[in-house]
RNA sequence: GCGGAAGUGGUGAAACGGCAGACACGCUGGCCUUAGGAGCCAGUGCCCGAGAGGGCGUGGGGGUUCGAGUCCCCCCUUCCGCACCA
């Protein structure tokens, strides 16, 4: 990690600034914005509501990669995290537009405030401006009479807390600065507001307002009497048709009205247009802008990685600790701070050193890295974990990487996936991996929620101890019973209440596996096959099974339906279960069919298929060798093709009727014995067939009038 | 508000446009047991019927099709992500 960051360091990727954080009171930690979750604005971890705070912190520069993130060219990833990584990168294209304040007795008027805009086409419709109460020109433009007002909504503003603010349904507040600002398409003076429903974070702080296009623009406007105009009208409108509500239309027909030369023309020319005059003037230019923001990395925390840098006391400044003298490790002798925080910053052994550069006092960097950076790339490190020349050995990520199938919860869209994508690209760059993606193929797994179907946390107390379970009924019970719970990719409450199922299965196994000919558990049917059965069809029955079973779990493994393979495992243990003690179970075929249950059980039971397997072998005289190293059987075609097929037989697409044909009969021999059968006949009965419909021998449907 | 996923028995769930409910849990009955929280067997979507059998059924409403849980349109509900992003 220390030498990634160094590398990162000097490539410009990593950095120290000072911003806005949000800093979790609880764990007293600084926390990245992908950390935060949901509109109350908690820790990740600890569901704890986090403040903001303005601290000097690492960041590491995500940003420069958004347009190449949004691009999933060459990945096979789901729709749902392609989608929730698009909206959390946000790329918008627009333009930004410079408006200068006017002339007024307390202001001389041409400062400029940048605004950015997504539709540049409705600057005519621009009736004001609003700054973020945050806005670093708010106090030199307010004028003295309105001095007191702004003072104090800018205090509310910064007092209220991040939900607050962000609260979508709540009233649009705002107080205007008593300045004016010049519109650079009309030289039309327009007011200038501060509200807090701009955001200081996004774009430049700063929004021209258009209250008939802008839905937020015009409850405001509606709510201060400010005017509201119609520049833009669909083709059904006239040029002032009254507006009830924004109407923000970019319908291709829809096209500009009272904007001067631009009048006329389809938005979309307008917007083009307007840039393009803008840009010669010098006021504006094409833009494009991002919600993402770089990845803050620094942690107030003791155990994560420290970052390898030193505060000179002279004057050398940050300073990165040479490679050679890495790694910086943490100290033994932890000086825990009293009321918490990072021990880190107390423990002088580890503060106190001396600056590479000038030999003289240093502080060393005490915060350390989010976790997150070390699952960014451990699976790069995994190729040769033992390596101590290289972080990454190139050889190996030649051979080996990108990974070929991960699997992730989709929970980690915009955390793990979307900084391993940033760290694959980013260390491709500074050249120590030949590839910019890491994962080529993502499935995501369902995430199994707490018993109140919440998700797991140690706050809510609903975590579930597998260890517990593992305990009682061992690894391949509970193993199992996660895969036999539903769909893989899907989730859903804790419940183990069907294990029991699971557990009995696997004993039914161990029951058939070595017990193949025993009737000392009272069966009281042992030793006869079922009526009307003889020796030769139910070994056949058995073949067939197993073997059918052996094609349905090989197409479940290649579509992770680990579900449905546990339930055909049980269909065929049923099975041998019904023979067991018969003389069925004395043939080539029973062997066979619980030869093929145990290496089909080996991937997902590994413990008993590999104790069942053993014992088989030694019971039948042979060395021991591992089921592991066996490889995937294959199915019989042969034994596969059933000898004769049950044929659904519907009327007009209800079930009345089966039938048993031999496979590969022609249509017409078909329809001769479906017609033949008295349930089928007495369905038709008074009725006329329109035609009957062949399903590839797996269905036939008679149509009746 | 925007975007996404999903709605099937008492429960978890199966089902290349072709037999809805496989496989389990639970429940009911039986067998075996000194006993059973063990094991084995049978039954178990709903309604009518002693049974044979019949009718109805995949959130609601339309549609396409010989045939729809599956495809299309509208609606409802739940969950997830983002959320005053200009």
């Amino acid at each position: 990690n220390q030498w990634i960051f160094l590398q990162f360091l000097r490539a410009g990727l990593a950095y120290r600034q000072m911003a806005p954080v949000d800093w979790c009171p609880k764990d007293q930690v600084v926390l990245a914005r992908e950390q935060v979750e949901g509109v109350d604005r908690v820790c990740w971890r600890c569901g704890t509501q986090v403040i903001k705070r303005d601290l000097e912190q690492w960041f590491f520069r995500i940003t420069k990669y958004a347009d190449e993130l949004l691009s999933f060219e060459g990945i096979d990833w789901p729709e749902p995290v392609r989608l929730m990584q698009t909206n959390w990168i946000g790329r918008s294209e627009g333009a930004d537009v410079a408006f200068h304040t006017a002339p007024s007795e307390h202001h001389e008027g041409g400062a400029v405030l940048r605004v950015f805009t997504t539709r540049p086409d409705t600057l005519f419709g621009a009736t004001f401006m609003v700054l973020a109460p945050e806005h670093r020109l708010v106090a030199e433009l307010t004028a003295p009479e309105q001095r007191e007002a702004v003072e104090a909504y800018v205090a509310a503003a910064r007092r209220e807390t991040e939900i607050e603010r962000l609260s979508t349904d709540r009233e649009k507040t705002g107080v205007p600065l008593g300045a004016d600002a010049i519109n650079p398409v009309n030289g039309e003076r327009i007011p200038i507001w501060i509200a807090d429903y701009v955001l200081a974070s996004y774009g430049t702080g700063a929004i021209m307002a258009v209250p008939g296009h802008d839905e937020r623009d015009f409850a405001f406007a509606t709510q201060f009497g400010i005017p509201i105009r119609r520049v833009v009208a669909g083709p059904d409108d006239a040029d002032d048709a009254p507006l009830d509500e924004a109407y923000p239309a970019k319908d291709e027909d829809a096209r500009l009205v009272n904007s001067g030369p631009y009048s006329g023309q389809p938005w979309a020319a307008g917007f083009a247009a307007i840039v393009a005059d803008l840009e010669a003037k010098g006021q504006g230019e094409p833009t494009v802008t991002y919600r993402i923001r770089d990845w803050l990395i620094s942690r107030q925390r003791a155990w994560g990685t420290p970052i390898p840098v030193v505060y000179c006391a002279a004057d050398c400044g940050i300073v990165p600790v040479p490679e050679s003298e890495l790694p910086v490790l943490l100290p033994d002798d932890f000086v825990y701070p009293e009321g918490g925080g990072n021990p880190l910053e107390t423990t002088e052994s580890f503060l106190r050193t001396t600056c590479p550069q000038c030999g003289g006092e240093a502080r060393r960097e005490t915060d350390t890295m989010d976790t997150f950076v070390d699952s960014s790339w451990y699976y790069w490190r995994y190729l040769a974990p033992q390596n101590a020349d290289a972080a990454i050995d190139r050889a190996l990520d030649e051979r080996w990487m990108p990974v070929d199938q991960y699997t992730g919860g989709a929970e980690h869209a915009v955390m793990h996936l979307l900084y391993s994508r940033f760290f694959a690209k980013a260390l491709n760059d500074i050249g120590v991996i030949g590839e910019r993606e890491p994962f080529k193929r993502l499935f995501n797994q369902g995430q199994i929620l707490g018993a109140d179907g919440e998700r797991m946390s140690k706050s809510r107390g609903n975590v579930q101890d597998p260890d517990e379970l593992v305990g009682r009924y061992g690894a391949d019970t509970v193993r199992l019973f996660l895969m036999f719970m539903g769909p893989w990719d899907q989730g859903g409450p804790w419940n183990p209440s069907g294990i029991e199922g699971i557990n009995r299965f696997l004993r039914r196994v161990w029951t058939v596996t070595l017990d193949s000919s025993g009737q000392e558990h009272g069966n009281p049917d042992a030793g006869s096959l079922p009526a009307g059965e003889d020796l030769a069809a139910a070994e056949k029955t058995l073949r067939v099974a197993a073997h059918r079973t052996l094609e349905g779990v090989t197409a479940d493994h290649d579509g992770f339906r680990w579900n449905t393979i546990v339930a055909k495992l049980m269909e065929l243990t049923n099975l041998l279960m019904k023979y067991r003690g018969t003389p069925a179970a004395d043939t080539a075929g029973w062997d066979e069919a619980v030869r093929l249950l145990l290496l089909m059980l080996a991937p997902v039971a590994p413990h008993i298929a590999e104790e069942l397997w053993s014992r088989r072998l030694a019971s039948a005289g042979g060395s021991w060798g591992s089921i592991h190293t066996e490889v995937w059987p294959a199915f019989d075609e042969s034994v596969v093709a059933a000898e004769m097929i049950e044929l659904p037989v519907q009327v007009n697409g209800k079930l009345r009727d089966k039938v048993s044909v031999a496979p590969g009969l022609a249509q017409d021999e078909i329809e001769a014995i479906v017609m033949a059968q008295p349930k089928v006949i007495a369905n038709l009965e008074g009725k006329q067939v329109v035609k009957v419909i062949h399903v590839g021998g797996r269905l036939v449907n008679i149509v009746v009038r």
